[in-house]
Order: structure tokens, then C-alpha cells, then sequence
DNA sequence: CATGAATGAGCCTTCATTCAT
DNA sequence: AATGAATGAAGGCTCATTCAT
């Protein structure tokens, strides 16, 4: 589909800038074509390198694929954390949470598609997977806890992670758009739920 | 992976036969493997037919997914209607509700997954998913009005509808359990959160 | 190294037809140009084929090649037992086994060679070999019992194969000649062995 | 298959010590993993030395496979000569020459294997074989010779040439292991056949 | 002298698609 | 209508080789 934009040659670097570099460049080509609309040669170039030099750090695409999801996992962790750290009342975070769990998943919307389906398949991208989700649990149950909400079970942040995830996801994919809903009145909701649950 | 069972060799049926046939094969298959797990000769041969026979009925994987994909939602609106003409309290009604999307989407994990992606990166598939959430907008509205719920705005109903579908899919790909949540325990909450929009 | 001719297009033959082209045009291709000097789109395209016709027969290179080598040792073989079956004394059997060995030896010399590496790293390669070895023991001895030769060990009719054999390839590949020595009179001699085993 | 076993780093030394080092351990490789089962990269590492360093030393595999081979057959010679200055009667001289061949077979089994190969498809290597086997007729009549044994053509010096080097072989690959034969009674045959040929 | 990151041609393999029967 | 052998473009991956340090 599109073609690969290749950056300019960064002949001898340290292998860990090298491999940064490709997981970067293979974020954004995923999430710009999906995991399977490209593919090992493409993500290189597109990173500035030959082809062999993908193989000297991953094993294949889905390698490759892993690592950049918990690159950007993490990256959504700090900037959570700061989100959370700048403090102020819990409505202000409950806000700053979600219009930043809502730039995330539009900024890395197909990324989010592909890994969807790789998670249905792939036993390792599933771990992984689970692995980011008993992290967020536990993130969002401290937060309870600091600001005073409500005691409930896991269940019950489990079931917010979810409509969280789920509705970020409908509005960076353009779905309230297409169905003629108004995206701020969906906006206030999901605030709504976070502040409930964080007792603000 | 799997590999392909072919049926029973239906020669020289009826055209729409046939491709009902080959649509319902596809759904199994795609469902077992994933739309990038499998190929439009492996769909054919489970359908009982050779390879030519895919291309005389579709013009590619990408438009036999899509027919599954419509035939499955309209079997899953029947189920719902049936379960709402069942009649009994508004609580009855959400019980199997529930229960019968959580047996559709574990039915169909495999199936749901690929679509998404495919969703993310296909605007013919893209529309056709809209299509379907506009008729389970509607779908919902009327069963509201029906049991003399809340007056609502479809913000409401979407953001039920987005609910259900991701807490059901978390149900059906295992993630609770992974998590160790209580799957009962979040049915529970999805009965009541359907219930309570019904106003029941 | 040395372009495929590719022969006319046979499209549509029986899966037994276009087998058996693959095979001998891998025969051909790898005596000339090694196993490891080839590739199957080669083999393919020599045989009239494009490259996905190869693996709709062939798991792989190795295993088109085991088989044109038993194919080939087949073959052997029926020579082998023609040229008994022609009768005569002893003497003119050796004279037309030892021909007939050299014969074959020359035309397959490429082939041979390859076959002597895959063996050494091939287990299936030695289990195949290891079977023709048996049979031609078996033949040896039933020829030195028809002709009334001496009673002899086992061992003594592997001594006589591995020289054959290895004289034969020598004279094949031209090690004689770039020693000066007469091939008339190693045939002389290799005829004498042959002569004094059978007892002729 | 197998791994890379770096030795130590011996950075900077004289190039003809990183050569003889290099060849060293290309024998070893080739020997374990065959021709066409390593590459120079490995070679390398296998040496103690970066990639880059192999290419200081040899133009390709190609070449430092022929170098490896002259100096196992250099050693090989070296081995047999002081089998021979040993001293003794011929029939020990014979006894210790053919358990020498052997251990060497048996050591450099698949060094060998991969030479056939080569020998057979590349003209260099076969000009390096070539030169070795003249060296070996030349000491077998010498050999001859100085024991006082039958005047003797030189194609039959040859004879007993091959037939050593191929039961050799067959020994060192397991052949006759794999035929139910017996190795002792196979060597007995060998030693008979050199104690003839030196006419002790 | 030695390094080792990087290269890229080319072989291996799959699969959507065609077409003669 | 159905077949299925055949296609060939394209993606996956390796490895001999280079070159800046």
C-alpha cells in the first residue's frame, strides 16, 4: 500500500540504537499498514536499513511486533503516571486520564487493531498482552485507593478498563463519527465513570 | 495449521447453494484460523469444492469474509429477537441477553478478532460493521421504549452497546480468567447494567 | 552458473506426469550443477514449470533429490539385471557389468558427488543409500552362488562393491587421465575382480 | 545446527599465526558442519576473530577449505612417514598405515564429504585433490620398493589407493556398522591387501 | 591488524488467481 | 457449474562480503 519512507543511512550506530530504531519505525509502519499489510524488508527500510539487518535483532515480524507494543505500552504507563503525578482534585485527573487514554488509542489506532487480532492467535502476544492488563488493574486500584473511592472488586475496575478501552478505541477508529453520536457527550461519560470510580 | 477437512463433494448444485455453502465454510475457518491464517483454496476444499469454485461465487477473501460476517450478525439478531419475543420481565429478557451474547462471541472469538483488524484497515468492511451497529442502535432503542426504560440519549445506548462487546469478547478470549476475575461476577454487572437500561 | 533450459509448457498434466518431469529434470539439473548449486525454481522452470509447482510435489530440494536418486539407483538396477539376464559365461558378464558400471558412473558423476555430501550430513540420505547398499550386497551374492563362484564372506563382496564403486567414480571424473594412468587397464583389473568373485 | 564456539580473543598478532588460527578452526567447522553448513561469519568467530578479519586472510569459504585440506593432508603424510620410519616389518609397517588411515578417516569424516562435493564441481579444488593423490602413489612405490615387494604397474599402486581410501570411508561413516558387516574383518582384508602390495 | 555493523543479492516458500478441460 | 493443475508475484530469510572506525 503506501510506500516506505526510508530515512537517511545510519551506518555503524550501537546495536541498541539500531534496534530502537526499527522498533520505532516498525511502530509506525504497523500502525499506518497493520501487521500483516507489510513486512520485514519494508519495516528496515523503513527504519533507514537493509534488509538482513532486521534479522540480526528479531527473529520476525511478530518479534518485532511484541517488542513495539511494549515500547508503546510503557510509554502509555509514564505518561499515565505523569498525567496522575501533576495531582490536582480527581476530576481534574479523571480529565487529564481520559483525554490522554483518548489521544493514545487514536494516535496508535491501527497498531491497536492489528494487535487485537495477534492476541486472538499468538499465545506469546497473548502473555504479553495479560501481562499489560494485570498492570493496569493494579494502577487503577492504587488510584482508588489515593483518592479516597469507593472499596470494589477487581471486577468491578476490570469492567471500567474495558468500557475505557473499548469506547477510546470506537473514537479514535471515527465510529461515534460514523454513527452520528456526538463524541463530547461520550467523552463526559467516560469521565464520569473514572471519577465515580476514583470517588471524586 | 489446521489442516482442511473437506467435505463431502456436493456436485452441480444450485448457484446460491453453493455459495452458502462456501460462506459457511469460510465462517468456520476463519473462525478456527484467522482471516491471515488461511487461504481461499483451503476455504474451497472445506466447502467440498476446488479452487476455481471460490472465485466463480466471490471476488476475493476479503468479500467472503465480509458475507460471513454479514450472515453471522443477522443470525445473531434473530437469536436476540427470538430472546426478546420470548417476552417474560425486562430482567428475564436481560438475563438471556447477555447469556446469549457471551455464547455468540465465544462462539465466534476467532472470527470477531480478525474482523477488527480488518476493520481498522478495510473501508468496505468498515462500512458494513457500521451498518450493523446503527441496526444494534436501533435494536436497543426499541427495546428500551418497549419496557418503559429511561429516556436516554443513544450515547447511552452505544456506550452499553461498546460495553457489552468488549466485556463479552474479554469473556470469550479468556482474559477474566487470565486476569482471575470472576466471570460470574462480571456477568452479574452486565445483567444489571442491560437491566437497568431496560428500567427493569 | 549455467541457465535453466526451460522446455516447452505442459500445462495441465496428470500430478503423476508433472511429477515425474520434475524428477528427471532434477536429475539433470543437480548432476550438472551440484545440490548445492541449484535451486527449485531452477529445477522448476528446466522441467517446464513455474516455481510454485515444485513445492506442490516437493517438501524441499533434499527430497526431490532422494528421489531422483532412487530413481536412478532403479534404473541401475534393471540395467544391472539386464545385463545378467543377457546370459553367457562369467566372464562376459563381468566384462558387461563393469561397462555398464562405468557407464553409469560418468553419466551421473555430478549427481554422485552431491549425493556423497547429503549422506554425510543427511539421515535420511544415509537411510536411503544404506538400502541401496543392502540390495547390491544381495545382488552380488546371488550372482557369485548362479555362477558357482567361491564361498565367500559378506565382507568380501563389500570389499569388491566399494572398489568398484570408488574406481568407477574415480575413472568417471577424470582422475585417471590427470594421473596418466590407463583406464584399459584398471577396467582390466576391476574385469579380473569381478571375474575371480563370481569364479568365473 | 550447531553453535558457534568462540575462543578466546587473540587480538593482534602475526597474520601468519590469525591464518594458520583461521584454518585451524575451519577444519574443525567444515568437519562438523560441513561445506555448505557453515558460513565465514562462523568460521571466524570459530577462530576468535570478527567477521571482517576473514576476508583479510582468504578471498572466500572456497579457498580456506583448500588450504584446511592441503594441511590435513600435509599432517596426514607427516603421520604416515613416521609410521613408516618406525621401522619394523613390513607387516607391522601395514598393520600401523592402514589403523593410521582409519583413525584420520574417522577424525575428518565430514571434512571429507564436503571435499568430494567440491572436488567434483570446482576445478581448483580438484587440481589441489589431484596433486595430493600423485604425492600418494609416489610414496606407495617407494614404499614398495624399499620392502622389496613385486614389480607392480602403477595402476595398481592406484587400485589399492582407492580401494583403501573408499573402505576407509565406509568404516569411518558407519557403512559397514549400518550392513551388519564386520570392521575387523574388513581391516584384515586391508591389511592383507597393503602386506601384498609391499610383499611382506 | 582487527572490528562488527551493515549490506543486498538471491534462494526458499506461499497463496491469490487463472484457465483449459 | 465445477475442476484442479498451474501460475508467478511477492514476502521471508540467509550469508558472503564490505567499509568506516
Amino acid at each position: 500500500m503506501a510506500r516506505a519512507q526510508s530515512a537517511a543511512r545510519p551506518r555503524r550506530g550501537s546495536p541498541a540504537a539500531t534496534r530502537a530504531r526499527l522498533v520505532a519505525a516498525a511502530a509506525r509502519v504497523f500502525n499506518r499498514d497493520g501487521l500483516h499489510g507489510t513486512d520485514s524488508n519494508r519495516i528496515a527500510r523503513a527504519a533507514g536499513y537493509a534488509p538482513g539487518s532486521f534479522y540480526k535483532h528479531f527473529t520476525d515480524k511478530r518479534a518485532i511486533f511484541l517488542e513495539a507494543y511494549e515500547a508503546w505500552v510503557t510509554a502509555e504507563w509514564q505518561a499515565i503516571e505523569r498525567a496522575i503525578a501533576a495531582g490536582g482534585s480527581g476530576e481534574a485527573t479523571a480529565t487529564r486520564i481520559v483525554a490522554l487514554l483518548l489521544a493514545l488509542h487514536r494516535r496508535w489506532r491501527g497498531f491497536r487493531a492489528s494487535l487485537r487480532a495477534l492476541v486472538a492467535t499468538d499465545a506469546a502476544a497473548r502473555r504479553s498482552h495479560r501481562r499489560q492488563r494485570v498492570r493496569q488493574l493494579r494502577l487503577l486500584r492504587e488510584l482508588r485507593v489515593r483518592y479516597g473511592g469507593p472499596a470494589l472488586a477487581s471486577e468491578d475496575d476490570a469492567l471500567l478498563l474495558f468500557t475505557l478501552e473499548r469506547v477510546c478505541d470506537a473514537v479514535a477508529d471515527g465510529e461515534l463519527r460514523d454513527l452520528g453520536l456526538s463524541r463530547a457527550a461520550m467523552v463526559r461519560r467516560l469521565e464520569g465513570l473514572v471519577r465515580t470510580q476514583l470517588g471524586a
